[in-house]
DNA sequence: CATGAATGAGGCTTCATTCAT
DNA sequence: TATGAATGAAGCCTCATTCAT
């Protein structure tokens, strides 16, 4: 009988010690060594669970892609109202969101310049995009936004303002803190109740 | 006499390959020699007018900073609203804005578990903040925007709003073609407007 | 199982080719390549044995030093009189104790202008100054050395002849055959038995 | 007419900051930029005067072994006894002759290992033994030493001890205080004094 | 399954030298 | 005579990957 290990379980913990990695040094430092060091590991352990190094990582970056819009969504599916869920389930105002904006962050900038990672993130955006616009469909349906509201495009209205609002606390996080963060969300939010639904798709149609 | 060299102007070049070569390649494919070939050069070229590679990518990142805020404030002076200003000259809509993009969203994500370089970050977006704040104060001063604004918070949704354009767009060219990226712009003006909604009727006059 | 490999054994074996690369080439020719070759590794062995070339030239140069001393030392401890221990122990007579000077002054000249290299230095006289005088110690303990000698003088002195013997031999070794080096040695030991000229007369016998 | 530039002198200016450069960071840490920088000059200066980098230092350490053997046998026309040239002009106790030390030294350990600068070696000790020998015998006929005294082999051995003390010296200052330097110097001539003139080549003679 | 020794390509950097001015 | 911009070779070092054990 040979040695049982749970496959999925170590992949698991190798994605684990990589994001680790990655917000804490870099993704430019992140070494096979210092992943193995980590995670108490040797260096040949990587190659025994994911093809190589780049295999790893992009693992690594599906995974927390995909954490950060599984918590939106059980949050949404758990009765928060959107506003709640951006805030409290998409914000980077603890460790593991923290964790996956830097995560994301670091491989965004990666990604310029490196055309065939591009696919990751238009796989990433296309599914946040889907979650938002299906929670704004929910919303209005609950009568807590304006019936007519363009919600595909409000959609992405609010995907520029959470990934804006990652990029700039990430980097200077002490002009930041949690209210700040959170008032910018807000404001958008009572933007979004605010709003004449006729207006913006005639915004939209102007000419230019 | 030795060979006359303008040196600021080579130091230009130098910057302008360099800039080329992290939007084209990424940063972390960004070598001596690839920049000294674009630009005709040998790798000494590179360390005999910067202190190093650390140096020159630094001072890209400052260069494109400065262009880019430079280019808003610029129209701003030229009379355009900051409506047209955030659209025609602060969105990756044409070469050299994207390329301001890009240099800066691949620096970023190297930023990230580097702390030494957050002070670039830190000096960016308090320039980049306290131009959107005068703007802002102009634009209610000039009644295009109601009184009583908090322009400071709004100085930074703007901020936020222009970061996450530029990261998703940079990310999924095809998903953001100019005309979606203006009209998360103008959408979010459109809130500004109508945060006290009885002073700006829909009826102002812009000029373009 | 990894590859069994003897790790001090296999230092020992760099340490070795360094030496030699530094007695036949020159410390300043000394590459990481040329020790490679010489051992027929590839020059990443280097580093996985040392922190860096630094380290391993500054081990090369303690390990030479500690062979010297204790190879005295142990002539002595195997009842040897100083004058043969240094003529026989410490003289660069051999292929062993030439590759011992010349790794010093090579070192050594290395050392000029570069202050943080004296620590090693210091160490290195330390050690020698002691071994020296607890001999001389025991050579007046055994009368072949006049009692009441100035130990610790005379032990500056005998580094002093043993260091001014190599610097000269090193530099011009046909000018400096055995016997030349040999006589200044016993030239100098007469002296030091002539220090109280009424108590050693010409007529001791020597064991050799 | 063209501008009037002494040629020896602006040797000699290159020649004293080469030295200046080889005393504070090493040999291996002298560049031409540096003894540029330090005479004020740029870096095409040098091979106006000298072929090359090498040219240059191997001048500056034919000029410091010159310019220590003068001062001796300059001391010793002025009457000086050998043992007070020995000490006032050979042994690092100023600036300048330090300077003739740490830049003879430095030269010696970039000699070992390479044989094509044994040549520059060779002359200067064949020098300085002459010196040394006509210093002896003037000392005999002075009847300040010995009758007798085999001053080929003396000045061997007075050559051994002062560099000797040089290495040891330049390598621990704070272990050889001027007095310290002395007192071996003084000890050896004391040595010296007392020889028995049979006793040397009877030893030497001695059957291994 | 797991180890970790060894490889070797390629990056950054330094610097003597050349040469147009 | 002097400048200093530019060259380009060569050094050290890092690190993903391989493979014998």
């Amino acid at each position: 009988m040979p040695k049982v290990v749970d496959v999925d379980e170590r992949r698991a913990a190798l994605i684990a010690a990589t994001s680790q990695e990655i917000s804490r040094h870099g993704l430019a430092n992140v070494t096979l060594r210092s992943i193995a060091r980590l995670g108490g590991w040797t260096t040949g352990i990587v190659t025994h669970y994911f093809d190589d190094k780049e295999a790893l990582l992009k693992a690594t970056f599906r995974h927390r892609a995909d954490r950060a819009r599984l918590q939106i969504e059980r949050a949404l599916a758990d009765g928060a109202t959107l506003l709640d869920a951006s805030i409290d389930a998409a914000l980077p105002l603890d460790a593991e969101r923290m964790l996956d904006w830097r995560v994301f962050l670091a491989y965004m900038g990666a990604s310029i310049g490196e055309e065939d990672l591009r696919a990751l993130h238009h796989e990433r955006q296309r599914r946040f995009l889907a979650t938002l616009e299906a929670a704004l469909d929910d919303e209005v349906a609950a009568q807590r936004l304006p019936l007519g509201l363009d919600t595909a495009h409000e959609a992405a209205r609010l995907l520029v303002v959470l990934n804006g609002i990652a990029v700039v606390a990430a980097l200077a996080a002490d002009l930041w803190p949690p209210e700040a963060q959170r008032s910018i969300v807000e404001a958008h939010f009572a933007c979004l109740r605010a709003t004449e639904p006729t207006e913006v798709p005639n915004t939209r149609s102007r000419a230019r």
